[in-house]
DNA sequence: ATGTGTGCAAACGCTTTGCAGTGGG
DNA sequence: CCCACTGCAAAGCGTTTGCACACAT
């Protein structure tokens, strides 16, 4: 996978060490990106590659991986966190029933955000639309 | 206070009985709207005016208060819940240093976003905004 | 050799729940 | 008068921490 190279790079820059754990949770968060995952499902997923690890090297993990930016914690009100592979701007439809996940595009949306912000003097690096409600499914039940 | 007495109608028209305890923490959300309280800091203001409450009738009452739409909770990526009173969309801007929390204006956007959803199927209740960096007093130090 | 990184288990902190009692409508 | 509501304390649950050990450099 090209897209993981990249990652794994960003973290060698920062003076952290490339183990056999943050490769596994980086391969776990790849292949999980399009649900939201929490840590609890990352976990499950990164012994597949590191039988051994602890959950509490996947928590620590996830805040190195925050702090080079490889990562962002998802700010949805829900009790556990959720995490994903940082990319573009995107907006984030939570259906109130079922809980699903939906992606929208919205780059340009949060790019005005973003440069209208930079203006009044505030340094943006993380632009996050979320929109609750019912999904398609749910709403025509 | 006008508004207070919106709030407390919106409760009673939903079966919920108007009690000391929710007239109390109704009232404490009020006082504390631009701080994004949590439920301790509700709790402490709650006790002012129903002093023998307890912290769990203020989660039963939060959760009251966000089933019949008087209050959402806020989708931070902390680990404790934040609430305000449901008012028109705007911007949080969340300082990832101080952890002072910005509110910006933003009907326009968030009404843009509304109608793109529900074109394409979705029942739109809540459009949430927020925007991590520094703030101006943060970043330029 | 040094110190970053790890697994385990215990601690932590916020939130929820069970239950017996209370008071609003 | 009945049942929604409450306070208390205990349990629950996701996350963090302390510690001794491992292993890269």
């Amino acid at each position: 996978m090209l897209q993981e190279i990249v990652e794994l790079e960003k973290l060698q820059k920062s003076d952290y060490r490339l183990t056999p754990q943050r490769k596994a949770v980086i391969k776990a968060l790849m292949e999980l990106d399009d649900e939201h995952p929490n840590a609890e499902t990352i976990f499950n997923r990164a012994r597949r590659y590191c039988p051994t690890i602890g959950i509490a090297t996947v928590y620590r993990t996830l805040d190195v991986l925050i702090e080079t930016g490889v990562i962002k914690k998802l700010p949805f009100p829900s009790r556990r966190g959720h995490y994903e592979i940082q990319k573009s701007p995107h907006i984030h439809f939570i259906c109130q029933k079922c809980s699903q996940t939906y992606e929208l595009d919205d780059e340009e949306k949060s790019f005005t955000v973003y440069q209208e912000l930079e203006k009044k003097g505030y340094k943006v690096r993380n632009v996050s639309i979320n929109v609750f409600g019912l999904c398609p499914d749910c709403g025509n039940k």
